[in-house]
DNA sequence: CTTAGGGCGTTCGTATTCGATCACGCCGGA
DNA sequence: TCCGGCGTGATCGAATACGAACGCCCTAAG
């Protein structure tokens, strides 16, 4: 994308593109404290490499590039954000202190992520690089990683080295988000390898939780994932259509609405 | 740290809260169209939120808090990020297309990576979560992360399931950064677990390189990782001192210094 | 020695943002 | 009905950041 020639840049250039990239933003004031120069010659240089298209420039600062990237994917994480964020904090009400748990791959399970913050007493398993990074922001619960390829539109880790290192684990609770559920009570994803991840973390869990937003009932996705018999808790934003409940009903499995309050 | 409890707050701030925690940084001007309010109000949020240590405010904006524990570790990555700029763009000339590489924990073999970012024949396996993010910046090199045990400080994985994980792989090049030389040429560190990894990863390079720079020479660590006989490359920004020669020019190992250009 | 050019500091007028204050509308309780 | 709290919009002077223009210093080429 960004087809400039970093290396020939001078020194001081090359190091605020550094910092904008770890810190994700800095100011302007930050800088000329930091390389003993006038705010006019910090200008100029974030001028420069916004010219570029290295960084993006703010008032009084500038920031790491909106990446075009990730930035379908940030858009897919507000679209049903209120509802995910619902299901999320009852979810994390749910998950005791000194609980051992799973988290797979999905926007839901990133913002019940973002509910964990701080607590410290949880052993975590992700196969969600954005997760692994969350959780790093405080010092909290441990958090173990599985390897594999790490998909580059959203952060995930799959694959067979994947599913393998998720093996390894039996933890008390798995959550897991997914793409659709059909009327029947069929889970469905899209991604064939994202599936073999989720039925390790499936197979390996006291406790199994799904968690999905109203959206999901009556998406078509193309891989079958299992169905409500996997499942030991149910977890949604809005009661589903009436054309699903009687499979809820018929599955030994617990349906949880988030209260409206 | 932040002990304030954040699922009470008014649906905004949260949304405020979520946009900076993933975006990094938020303009005024950018929230204020997001949501159809005046600036005023955005403020208001934004000074609520920075009272309860939340966010960080900036002019025209706010971004997410600079954390206390990655401090350090950010303090680290400046210091002698010269050199170590030197020694990554050095290296990354001596990466081929196509070629296959591991990249250890260290804030050397991350500056690789960040001169590496924007190639896209690369095939990269690592257990450095920040050197993983940094490759999804751009489409580019295919890149697996090994699983393991995610270390807050400086978001290393390291463990016995990382080591093993990278024993699967046997890859062209083998990057490794190090905490100490000593003068007959003993390789050390400070991590009893990252040695480990270390290791897997010279005996299953077909080449191994590594990146030192000048502060490595004669500072002390506890941990042997191993020797020059285990190097085929070493790289580093000055030339080494005296007392150290000896043992350099008796290895089978052939020395880079960084040109003073 | 002279000169041209790049990098940086300085100045100053302009544009933007900020905070204090007041006003309005929307509740819920007395 | 009245009242007070709360959240928001509006106004305006103060603070801050911005860009353009100019001059200085250093370096390299002639």
């Amino acid at each position: 994308m960004s087809d400039a020639d970093v290396s020939n840049l001078p020194v001081r250039q090359k190091e605020i593109l550094e910092l904008i990239r770890s810190q994700g933003y800095v100011a302007t004031e930050q800088l000329v404290r930091h390389f003993g120069v006038t705010p006019q010659t910090i200008r100029r240089d974030i001028n420069l490499l916004c010219e570029l298209d290295l960084i993006e420039r703010f008032h009084g600062g500038a920031g790491r590039i909106g990446n075009a990237y990730n930035q379908p994917y940030q858009d897919r994480l507000q679209e049903g954000m209120d509802g995910k964020r619902k299901i999320a904090r009852m979810v994390a009400k749910r998950i005791p202190d000194g609980a051992s748990l799973f988290l797979n791959i999905g926007t839901t399970t990133e913002a019940l992520a973002a509910e964990l913050v701080g607590r410290n007493d949880l052993r975590i398993v992700t196969n969600n690089i954005n997760i692994a990074n969350m959780m790093r922001e405080t010092e909290g619960s441990d958090v173990m990683i599985a390897g594999g390829f790490v998909r580059q539109s959203d952060g995930g880790i799959v694959g067979e080295a994947t599913t393998e290192f998720l093996k390894q684990f039996r933890l008390d609770i798995g959550v897991i988000g997914i793409s659709g559920i059909d009327e029947d009570g069929t889970l469905l994803d899209f991604d064939y390898q994202e599936i073999r991840s989720a039925q390790a973390i499936i197979q390996n869990s006291r406790t199994v939780y799904l968690v999905a937003d109203a959206a999901k009932f009556g998406r078509r996705a193309m891989v079958r994932l299992g169905d409500y018999s996997n499942i030991d808790h149910l977890f949604t934003d809005q009661t589903p259509p009436q054309a699903f409940m009687q499979a809820i009903l018929d599955a030994e499995m617990e349906l949880h609405v988030a209260d409206v309050i």
